[in-house]
DNA sequence: CGCCTTATTGAACCCCATCAATATCTGTGG
DNA sequence: CCACAGATATTGATGGGGTTCAATAAGGCG
């Protein structure tokens, strides 16, 4: 599938790139490639960075390097829904059509890939295999939304607090993993609070059902972030599903 | 923006057909729509059929040229939640992927535009326009899952069934429609258990609040199904956002 | 009409939210 | 190094919204 390209051919910039294969840059050309390259920056950001704005239409796109971005949704009220994660490689932005009433913020210091509107949309027009791969991401998201439905409506707080963990243990950056590509020791990407806008629950609730699976020893928690699962098998039983 | 094509040039069997224009067809050449059209079947099945069932791997698309059409995802102990309605002339199946987990069902009496696996794949490697299409399509159920995920992990259940009114009144095959492209009387295209699933509720809450909407005449309800807006405002109100 | 499915209504219970107090963590400065 | 302060998390007590169980009512169709 990949194309035969010659690694002098590739941009300084992408060439130590862990999200070059598996994110959209995977399916440029090496000339598009530099094209892009030219116009993008790396961004670092800390933790609770404001990536897109609902208000504003966004003016950039991105390729997610490392860390974790939080997707959330607001009610007239306050209320808070985050209604997605996005990990490394993810793509960042939505195509053809501003304001998209969400917002995005950094859960984790992030790295970012940062592409000029007009640039990505170019390429877009002229590169169907781009276009392709963000078909692919859009199905997948699709996919995974549809998953934490069942979640959020019909699961009650321990299955949503352990379907978090296991879902935070199978989309992490797999530095240490088990045979079902599951990590089973991480640091929690974002706060009780932040869990609870996930999961539709409340702060106090998240974190009872946390302190029952440690009590239970089906986890183990340390410094309030650390997450080891002690026993996975019991961890999925209770996930429900 | 729409090609120059003859009507001559156009297939019978699309000719009259409604879904033509917004829906993928649409992303279609002259040549591409007849050869589409030699290998394509209209189906009109009854509410209750089993579109795509979860196990099996789906043997073909469809384009749906009316009706409703739930996509719904189980649990292993039987709690169902309904993940999303899909209304003509939306495009239905899952490309690039097998065993979706998900399954479709006619909520309502449904005609459909079934087009063979391997024919529509074939398309979608030589027409980017069709590709196109589907990225749109899906970037549209994505957003409208999302907006779903606040419903379900935010709302109460007033709130939640007043949002399902005003979601399917804004998604019907608008006959008649107000200003805010909203028809203000419909056909409910599914039972209060779907209604239910659909908002991650039990049947019996859900036909409290639509009790409790009636005897405050904020809607009136027909033989259990036809539903009339009296108050669109205030039903706006009662959704929450 | 009579049968079956679907929907409504009522009563009791329970899970989770709410309110409130305490504990832990993190970073800063004495 | 410890003290302190502010943010974050845990734990407890209480109450309410939604579920559950049960009975009645209303539609749909022969």
């Amino acid at each position: 599938m990949r194309r035969d390209i010659h690694n002098s051919d590739i941009p300084e910039l992408c060439r130590a790139c862990e999200a070059r294969h598996k994110g959209v840059c995977g399916a440029l050309s090496a000339d598009q490639l530099k094209a892009l390259a030219r116009e993008s920056v790396r961004r670092e950001v800390a933790a609770g960075t404001e990536l897109i704005a609902s208000e504003e239409p966004v003016a950039t796109y991105a390729n997610i390097m490392s860390g974790v971005v939080k997707l959330s949704k607001l009610l007239a009220d306050g209320r808070r829904q985050i209604v997605g994660l996005q990990f490394a490689p993810d793509f960042l932005g939505r195509p053809f059509k501003r304001d998209g009433q969400l917002n995005a913020e950094a859960a984790t210091p992030v790295r970012l890939c940062v592409f000029p509107h007009r640039t990505v949309e170019r390429l877009l027009r002229e590169s169907p295999a781009l276009e392709h791969r963000l078909l692919e991401q859009a199905l997948t998201e699709l996919d995974e939304a549809r998953e934490w439905m069942v979640t959020l409506g019909r699961k009650n707080a321990e299955e949503k607090v352990a379907s978090f963990l296991l879902l935070v243990a199978t989309c992490y950056d797999p530095e240490v993993a088990d045979e079902a590509d599951r990590v089973t020791a991480f640091e929690l990407p974002m706060t009780r609070a932040d869990i609870a806008d996930f999961l539709g629950l409340t702060i106090e609730t998240t974190s009872r059902q946390l302190t029952r699976l440690r009590r239970d020893r089906v986890i183990e928690i340390a410094h309030n972030r650390e997450i080891t699962i002690l026993d996975p098998e019991e961890l999925s039983q209770r996930s429900g599903g």
